[in-house]
DNA sequence: ATGAAAGCGCTAACAG
DNA sequence: CTGTTAGCGCTTTCAT
């Protein structure tokens, strides 16, 4: 008699209170895949991610599961390797076992995503990416990039190369426009080096080396993890790091404030852009899907944290 | 009709053949959680971390969810956020939701892991940790610990700190012994300062302190993230890595290779740990139970890696 | 307010 | 080899 056990059940108190009690004893737990079966929903959300060994989609997983947890949603995740075609997979697998799907992706072609009936068909937020057609959570990468170089600038830094990400990467391209921004006010020379994998080993030694060729008094990187590799680099090289060569990242991880010197960063609220992302996603499930309205679109605040791998031009 | 689909199915070839070109057409996907129900079988996975952020546990669950992905199972994954009552939530939560469940809890007691119904009744692996009545996968950090302090040994180094982590993980328990284990044949003093979060803010500068007064001339650390957070604090003082102070670390991030300098340390097969761990799990789900048997205990390799933060005595 | 019954989508077992 | 049926555990609806 699941009346008992629903929070509208119309049922006396008596019998509820005895039901309650029973099944508290037994242990009783309700079968969610039955519970599915008939309500159509499963209780799960999913979550799909380029990559867990970046801290920075470890978090976006880690905040996403941990307000579907308080939500009462048992969450799914999947790495999709930075391989477009286990993605597509990873989505057409996920769909239909969800309630719900939390998708970053930076790389997908918004042609892609949009064209995918398995996203269509359920209820979707992208996650740090923002793509017309969809509900979305992200961070104000631009202008966090455009008070990265103004800062910069304001030590007296007039040539500055930037670092950029994957061209394929929706985020990195917000980013470089960010640093473009401040480029076009003519006040600062900005050198774009290529693009650069967001890994550890990504082949940054070979852009600190261009960096340093080029000229440049400071470097904006793509994020954090790139920094530490130009400036271990820098260091290799004999090139001290803020002295003679000033560093930004952007993300800024647990880490970054650690490590020697202490990263300046552009600062992304990580962890509460993940749970606003449930949030909304928990929100339009709750909400009869108008058609024809634009899905909504939340713009979080980045913010500039200033250490020590920033200084002021000699 | 189900037969044309199974793999075993009775059914004419012809027969089939429509079936499954019919199905291809209409796009036919059974639905899981109804077969479910009536096979007992979810198809799914759960696995449980302390923390997505530590990349330790971000590697975990990337290798369980890339293996699960090829044998079809889809995974939950759970963070307890380093709380035993969160963790004892998500292990009753997920159990009854998975057919199988990787547990990665440093933590809990061996006699609550025990004590716990849903664990004993749903076949689960234990990563990175040892307890009787479970089947596990572990790497050989006590051989680890012990070659590193040897590695210094060789290298001069007669006083040695040593860094340990929570006295409640399984783990650190482990590291500790084979720390120990050296320090018994008489051969090197160990100085054990304390115990630390394995976390980047985990009061790690306390530690870096007490090593410099305690007149070592290296440190082993619990692990490459209290390594970086030393290395951080010595250098802060002016204290050289590795010329006046040599740092070893335990379990090889990849970022560890690109520090400045790249951090000596245990390396520890993660990622294979991992995948180990659901191939050992797949084969418990494909297997009746035999009462009795005492499950399986797989123990991997660790190796020392010695890179740029230690050196020879001057 | 309660009991009984139908049926969610699927597979297993049983006839034909 | 193929069609039919029962029923997995639950919620919902319809009678009572």
């Amino acid at each position: 008699m699941s009346r008992a056990l629903a929070p509208e059940g119309t049922v006396s108190v008596v019998t509820r209170e005895r039901v309650r009690a029973a099944a508290e004893r037994l242990g009783y737990q309700p079968n969610r895949a039955a519970r599915g079966l008939i309500t159509g929903r499963t209780g799960h959300l999913g979550v799909i991610v380029p990559d867990l060994l970046n801290p920075f989609f470890a978090e976006c997983c880690k905040g996403v599961q941990s307000r579907a947890r308080g939500l009462g949603y048992s969450v799914f995740v999947s790495d999709a390797e930075r391989d477009e075609a286990l993605e597509l997979d990873a989505i057409r697998t996920l769909a239909p076992q969800v309630d719900g799907i939390v998708l970053v992706s930076p790389h997908l072609s918004g042609e892609e995503l949009r064209s995918l009936d398995e996203l269509a068909a359920k209820p979707t937020v992208l996650l740090h990416r923002r793509e017309p057609g969809f509900a979305s959570v992200t961070a104000d990468l631009m202008a966090g990039m455009t008070d990265a170089v103004a800062h910069l600038h304001a030590l007296g830094h007039r040539k500055i190369a930037y670092v950029g990400g994957p061209r394929s990467s929706w985020t990195a391209r917000e980013r470089a426009a960010g640093v473009e921004a401040m480029a076009e006010s003519g006040q600062v020379e900005i050198v774009h080096v290529g693009s650069v994998a967001p890994q550890f080993d990504g082949g940054v030694t070979g852009a600190a080396d261009v960096v340093l060729a080029s000229g440049a008094s400071a470097v904006v990187a793509f994020n954090d993890i790139v920094a530490f590799g130009l400036i271990s680099r820098f260091t290799a090289r004999g090139v001290r790091v803020p002295d003679e060569m000033s560093v930004v990242g952007c993300d800024d991880f647990a880490l970054s404030g650690m490590a020697a010197p202490p990263l300046t960063t552009v600062s992304v609220p990580k962890a509460y852009a993940a749970r606003a992302a449930v949030d909304l996603l928990s929100r339009i499930l709750g909400t009869p899907a108008v058609e024809g309205a634009e899905p909504m679109q939340r713009v979080l605040e980045t913010h500039l944290v200033v250490r020590g791998s920033t200084a002021a031009v000699e």
